[in-house]
DNA sequence: ATACCTGGTACAGAAAAAGATACTATTGGA
DNA sequence: TCCAATAGTATCTTTTTCTGTACCAGGTAT
């Protein structure tokens, strides 16, 4: 994709806000240390409980993976689905638009094959 | 693109790592309050004076301008040309590294387009 | 001489994010 | 009655990031 290619895409489909990036809500919504390998893990498996998750992202914090958690489900990216078994079981899952963020991933991903060694 | 293609792809090129979501080191590429303004007003217009960026972005410090620079200067994102004309010019573009992130941004967009409203 | 232009630096303080440690609620079972 | 398991909270400290203010350097115009 070129400049120009660029320029006119951005303007035709989103650039309404003259000189507010539309790139950089998106890209807040995944910031914090652990939100991508949250979102990473349940591309890879989904539903996981909270307990999996922390340990396939040890060592994080249950107070990282809760507050983490929290925000991408009030950013309606996963669901949490509680179930009132003993002992307890609550698992995380991917929403629509989660998935939908799967694209983005991949473009991320044929970059980093172009530039990451 | 659904799960199962996701699994494939992602499988086949680029997880060699297990475990480790390679998405995360381009996002923190792109992290800091500044980064992705700057780079957005290097797509949209290529390429812009330190004053030029500042007025863009205001109201951000000289500190932060510099720091956010130098860091994408260091990533090979941006490049810096100094004109030793006086009063002093001092250019900055986007490198190719830099360019290939449009897509990127593109995919980024276009999820945006779809739930931002 | 002095003030002004551009493109920065230096440094202190405020604010935000992350981490460490301890604790809670529910309830099934020994 | 007390312990174990899961899924968290609460609170404090440390670390990182961001901001505000002042200043510098080279050269030019007055």
């Amino acid at each position: 994709m070129t400049y120009e290619e660029f320029k006119q895409k951005v303007g035709s489909v989103i650039l309404t806000d003259q000189g507010n990036c539309p790139v950089t809500p998106v890209v807040q919504m995944l910031q914090g240390k652990w939100k991508l390998q949250i979102l990473y893990e349940l591309c890879i498996k989904s539903p996981m409980r909270f307990g999996e998750l922390k340990k396939m992202l040890k060592p994080i914090t249950n107070t990282a993976l809760t507050n983490a958690l929290k925000e991408l489900e009030s950013d309606d990216l996963v669901q949490r689905i509680q179930y009132n078994e003993m002992p307890l079981r609550v698992e995380y899952s991917l929403t629509q638009k989660g998935r939908d963020l799967l694209p983005v991933f991949y473009a991320i991903m044929q970059w980093g094959v172009k530039y990451i060694p």
